[in-house]
RNA sequence: CGCGGGAUAGAGCAGUCUGGAAGCUCGUCGGGCUCAUAACCCGAAGGUCACAGGUUCAAAUCCUGUUCCCGCAACCA
């Protein structure tokens, strides 16, 4: 097969902070099945994937485990790995941003970028806490004080490098209106230049001092590059680009082609990534597609409520081929897909066992039944034979129409079009009846023929989607899979092939009352093991075991206090007078509360547990010696306490018996 | 009035750019068939296309307003 090129694509590095759940394995799924494509349709690609592994995060993970940063990174990038690798990604190059080389050369880009100008040394200005070495900005504060430590913070300045973004802002603007292809969906177009280009960019920072694990800048010693910088341009560090002079492999496949990412990250891919390879003096990257997220059942995932799903349960499910078609067929293209267990099932037993799986295994079992497994070609044709050939023929073109416009989800339901068709023509050719009449066994050894050549042709389509299905396919019928440019040709399966005798269930229909079971355990251990985690990061005895788990929350414990540091704070009995939502805000409400003959202003991020109607009337606990603040542009002049949950719903704490408004608390 | 996306049958979605008989998959009900994994094939029921106006011979589609969801940004004293 000829060449039609190069194709490198990239998946975004994975965040190395945890295990990776279906929605980050969705992703890999998506970008394997459009490399498989490529590769398919005659295109050379390279497909690079791997882990973003430094930062502050990460580091204190790794402290936390009392392992070093190192270790915890090793550990994690192989969990990544393991997942990519069970889902059958085909990734050319699995790439770790502590991979050496990527550290010398990130190191060599930030010098060469400081040399020109486009990075300069500045300062970062904020609140500092000595003892913790942060910065904070004013609304991190908690207390007006340092939110890990509690102890007080200074105004102080931060040496930091800066990008200087501005500068090529316009060239962007221009290089994104001219190439409309460049942000897919063109619905996140918008979004970018709306936002952040044409309000104008503010600089970037892009080195930190106020932790270590990072890639250090060569001259400075104590700065570390921050994430971006180091981050996105694992894309040409890991290709062979080269400050002083690239390599063969980057000539050859820089610019990339796709860039496949998550919808949150469009921001960096589009704006701060183009930036950086125009100080640099590249070519900017042809595509980025900002896909879609999977939701569990119209919620994101969180751990605490165990319902996060990974891959690894799906496929102990399920199998392989079934999580990467239901991620596959049900993310829709520019809107967030939905992942249930039930969704699951259905999907697997509607498309996978039944239409597919019982397709292959009827066919199968017709031609031993009828011929002794041999699939013979007749030459016997009846007009009904013609539109399933031309269904089938046609597949190959739609499919790739479809991949072309990376709508994978279409691709797929192509070829499922072929296999429903193929189901009709058994219906429309009745080959049980042509069995019974002597006179049409040419007939009948026909339309086997033109059934297994449909699905042989189908099954090659499905490669890039169900590798090992479409393998397995392929041997039941002791024949392989296709070169993608002859499956628009029928008739090209060599005629008195003898079939396997006992064709295997390629998927076995699942009853959900034997599956939802064993979700519900998945999910308890879930639970008990995030619980678990929970405990050990705030250091809590495991003895609390006891009360009902279901109900009780763990949360980060702070640094013990003296009573003085309590009696700092003055709490008192509010009354709330009046309440209205902030316009500015969603989530803001604006409370006048009475505290002792004082009527005070205070505003609360409560809008969406309480209505204003409902606040008016209540008494409350209220911190009133905290320094005033404004909010969405409104003053406000004290806080309103509230109990917390693990999903953050919140409640206000009010007295247990009748008290006066202004009544201290103590 | 920060930016953007969405609301279509019980469920999940297409269709909207470019107006021209409301579609797909699953589920439900009825029928057919028996090669096959209770599967497959055919048919039916089920939607005033979020709401209210407007433009038009004609609106899911274009315009205006409203409600509710979601993302990004800001913010959660």
């Amino acid at each position: 097969m000829n060449s039609r090129g190069k194709y490198y694509m990239t998946t975004a590095i994975a965040y190395t902070s945890g295990k990776p759940h279906i929605g980050n394995t969705y992703e890999i799924i998506l970008a394997d099945a459009i490399a498989r494509f490529k590769r398919q349709e005659g295109y050379e690609v390279y497909f690079q994937t791997g882990t973003d592994e430094h930062g502050q995060k990460i580091q204190e993970k790794a402290e936390a485990a009392g392992i070093t940063p190192k270790a915890y990174v090793d550990q994690v990038a192989g969990e990544v790995k393991r997942i990519w690798d069970l889902v059958n990604a085909s990734y050319d190059n699995f790439v770790r941003t502590t991979d050496a080389d990527h550290e010398r050369c990130v190191q060599k880009i930030f010098k060469k970028l400081y040399d020109q100008g486009d990075i300069y040394k500045g300062a970062y200005e904020g609140l500092y806490c000595t003892p913790c070495e942060s910065f904070w900005t004013e609304s991190q504060l908690v207390d007006g004080k340092c939110p890990d430590c509690g102890r007080e913070v200074y105004p102080a300045k931060e040496e930091a490098y800066f990008f200087r973004m501005s500068k090529y802002a316009d060239r962007l603007i221009e290089h994104i209106n001219t190439h409309p292809d460049f942000i897919q969906p063109v619905s996140r177009k918008n979004e970018m230049m709306n936002n952040f280009l044409l309000p104008g960019l503010q600089d970037l920072c892009v080195s930190r001092t106020s932790f270590s694990w990072g890639i250090p800048v060569d001259f400075d010693a104590k700065h570390v590059v921050y994430v971006w910088l180091d981050a996105l341009t694992n894309y040409i560090t890991k290709i062979g680009y080269d400050p002083d002079g690239s390599n063969e492999m980057f000539q050859k496949n820089w610019p990339a082609d796709l860039h496949l990412i998550g919808k949150d990250i469009v921001r960096f891919h589009t704006i701060y990534w183009p930036i950086f390879l125009m100080a640099l003096d590249l070519p900017l990257p042809k595509q980025v597609f900002g896909h879609p997220w999977l939701l569990q059942g119209g919620e994101k995932m969180s751990k605490s409520k165990g319902n996060v799903i990974y891959a690894d349960d799906v496929v102990s499910l399920f199998g392989v081929d079934a999580a990467r078609y239901f991620v596959l067929h049900e993310m829709p293209f520019d809107n967030d897909g939905i992942i249930t267990w039930d969704l699951l099932i259905e999907r697997f037993n509607s498309d996978l066992a039944n239409i597919l799986g019982n397709l292959v295994n009827r066919t199968v079992s017709m031609s031993n039944k009828y011929f002794g497994g041999i699939v013979k070609r007749t030459g016997v044709s009846e007009a009904v034979d013609e539109d399933l050939k031309a269904v089938a023929t046609a597949a190959k073109a739609k499919a790739a129409d479809k991949m072309d416009q990376l709508r994978v989800a279409d691709a797929i339901t192509e070829v499922f079009t072929l296999f429903r068709r193929c189901n009709k023509y058994i219906d429309e050719t009745t080959p049980w009846l042509l069995a019974k009449d002597e006179t049409k066994q040419d007939r009948l050894a026909e339309v086997l023929y033109n059934l297994t050549e449909s699905i042989m042709i189908g099954a090659s389509l499905l490669y890039s989607f169900l590798p090992e299905t479409a393998e397995k396919i392929a041997a039941q019928f002791s024949s392989r899979l296709r070169d993608f440019d002859r499956l628009d040709q029928f008739g090209l399966y060599e005629s008195g092939t003898k079939v396997t005798e006992k064709p295997e269930i390629l998927f076995a229909r699942l009853d959900p009352k034997e599956v939802l079971p064993k979700v519900a355990a998945i999910q308890e251990a879930q639970r008990a093991e995030y619980e678990e985690e929970q405990r050990k990061l705030s250091g809590g005895s495991p003895a609390d075991g006891g009360a009902d788990a279901g109900d009780a929350v763990d949360i980060e414990a702070k640094p013990e206090i003296t009573y003085e540091d309590f009696a700092k704070m003055q709490f008192q009995v509010g009354e709330i007078l009046a309440c209205e939502a902030v316009e500015k805000s969603k989530k803001l409400l604006c409370s006048q509360v009475k505290v002792g003959s004082q009527i005070r202003q205070i505003v609360s991020g409560i809008r969406k547990y309480y209505t204003p109607e409902e606040m008016v009337g209540k008494k409350v606990m209220v911190l009133v010696n905290l320094k005033p603040a404004k909010l969405a542009g409104v003053l406000s002049e004290g806080m309103l306490l509230c109990a917390e949950d693990a999903e953050g719903n919140l409640a206000l704490v009010t007295p247990e018996k009748p008290m006066p408004c202004g009544a201290e608390i103590c």
